[in-house]
DNA sequence: AAAACTCTTGACAGCGCTTTCAAAACCTGC
DNA sequence: GCAGGTTTTGAAAGCGCTGTCAAGAGTTTT
């Protein structure tokens, strides 16, 4: 294998100190003509390329932030996580990823993983980490998190209002007409999204004049099978509904493939809608009305806040808005049914 | 912000010297039990970390496999980051993603940047930098290639045989008695996944005896949205076929979408095929018959090969199987129709 | 032509760690 | 109680780079 070339080898082919070298490297200062085109000629020759890794150690300072997600291959994070790519570019800086599993210990290591790294700034994306940890964490190194809000780090966290944003489409299956509205929540039953989007759900028919029915609602986990299990476990409590609401477009899948199964026409039978907006969703029989949330705009968003922070410039994270997509997995109720 | 504290932190306040505190933390030698125990308890106390970074260079490695993907985002590559992911975990190495979306300029910026962190290995996914490219790479840094083969280096290259998987498929859908079966291919026109698999499919047509018709084929580029343009090409080609293969699970996706939208049903008018197995292709409607790439295993493949490069002991990589996946969107032909 | 500056350049310390090397400490056995 | 051997330990160099500092070269001024 041949050697890797370092600076002083650089230096040394170009008869120039090895500060001279980085003098020009990093445009520090100006140096002569000759030289410099003297060094940058033995850097060609050489194919040198600088050590990140030890410019790292000199400057203190890696050039990479740290992401923590859940699931590298969810459609969900996998999102975000493109989004954060994209919002690094150009920026010199570069995301080191790791993953949780949705589980608080895995997070947990994910995260000493990457301060053991030194990375500059931490994003967390899905965490679960209490509260207080994260406080205590943003008080080591630039930390933002996206779809969650922590006290006190409001300024640093991005996140729609699942609230808002979940009423609207329950509002949307109301306004077509729907009274039996069937509900797949998320999982996690303290805090979170899944609280809150249920918490939703249950406002809205409230104020819609219509009684919350728990027997409509089914405990999912945001994957593809419990959205199917969920609608098996209406049907089996012989549960009546002429739409249902699922906590992500992911479970509104599986729901659409159980629907699909009994024969069970979506919408002109039961209508369906999810919450995310998935690339995929666009693509599904029939294309899934969903509430919008613009997941790589946020992933994007928190590489900009990061970078900011670390600038020392913090931006002030523009609210997030969620928006009701319509597409053809909802109708005007028509007959009952199911 | 709490100072970070450095191993000669931890030796000062535990009276030995840095080199004591190193060696408890590798393990190096044996150190008195007094001092051990000093040490833990300072480092302990101070909540210390190694630096990986300062390791890494003192070492003179990084501890961390660098990996070319196309788009972190997508459902395939995903999945194979995830493979990679995993095939690392509790080797202590990690992995830096880098993307080259498609575009060979922007992999080589990839590679670029891999390099110039000094990561110990190279995983590329769905690489199309030129042969020779990666045989130079190879020379440098362990480098091991998922989803082609380049010659010189194929014991470090884990692939299928696309010509095989995909005439699975075919002769599948001719078992089925389909006669008239467009193709929606992939994109790629010189090498790679793309043509191996239309001339997979030209070749399973030959020997089955049934004549090539180009007007059955259109070319797609593996996303959802050329699945759908393929379908409507081939309708205003007034194309007649009772059965559709797609190159990519994705593009099968927009396919279906497109034939949903003339009301042609899948399998009953149309039988639609995929490739890939994507995790969320069990759950279209109908779920999709497919032939499945094992894709996170090769991705964990991809590491543990790289890891026993690294180890001084490379493996050899078994050979990769595709399975045909047989589920809903295929059925034996009835009338004729389309 | 010497004084007073201004630029350009190289030496060197240091980033946080590992790893040799040799000195210090501890054991043996006689 | 000391020579000889074995451990344990610290000093110091070095990984590849940056950045300070002061010396050297080159200009301008008087």
């Amino acid at each position: 294998m041949p050697e890797i070339k370092t600076l002083s080898d650089v230096a040394t082919v170009a008869q120039v100190s090895p500060s001279t070298v980085s003098r020009i490297l990093n445009g520090t200062a100006v140096v002569a003509k000759d030289k410099r085109e003297r060094v940058l000629k033995a850097i060609e020759e050489l194919n040198y390329r600088p050590n990140v890794i030890a410019q790292g150690l000199a400057r203190g300072q890696s050039m990479t932030i740290g992401v923590v997600t859940q699931a590298i291959s969810s459609p969900f994070y996998g999102e975000a996580l493109a989004g954060v790519e994209e919002g690094l570019e150009g920026s010199g800086y570069h995301a080191l990823f790791a993953s949780g599993h949705w589980r608080v210990t895995e997070e947990r290591e994910a995260l000493a993983l990457l301060t053991s790294r030194r990375v500059d700034a931490i994003i967390l994306t899905g965490s679960s980490i209490p509260d207080h940890e994260l406080q205590e964490l943003a008080q080591t190194v630039p930390t933002v998190v996206v779809g969650r809000t922590i006290p006190g780090l409001e300024d640093f966290c991005i996140s729609v209002d699942n609230v808002q944003a979940a009423s609207i489409g329950l509002q949307y299956l109301i306004s077509l007409g729907h009274r039996q509205i069937a509900y797949i929540s998320g999982t996690g039953t303290i805090q979170g999204d899944a609280v809150e989007r249920l918490e939703a759900y249950r406002q809205t028919l409230k104020k819609a004049g219509l009684k919350y029915d728990p027997n409509l609602v089914v405990e999912g986990d945001y994957q593809e099978r419990s959205g199917l299990f969920g609608i098996e476990t209406l049907f089996a409590r012989g549960a009546i509904f002429t739409a249902v609401a699922c906590a992500n477009d992911q479970s509104a899948y599986g729901a659409r493939l159980a629907l699909y199964r009994r024969g069970i026409r979506v919408p002109d039978d039961v209508s369906l809608i999810g919450f995310d907006d998935l690339q995929s969703s666009m693509y599904t029989t029939p294309p899934l009305t969903t509430v919008r949330q613009p997941i790589v705009e946020m992933g994007r968003l928190a590489s900009k806040l990061a970078l900011s922070i670390l600038r020392g410039t913090p931006i002030k994270p523009s609210h997030i808005q969620a928006q009701l997509i319509i597409r053809e997995s909802t109708a005007i109720l028509r007959g009952t049914r199911a």
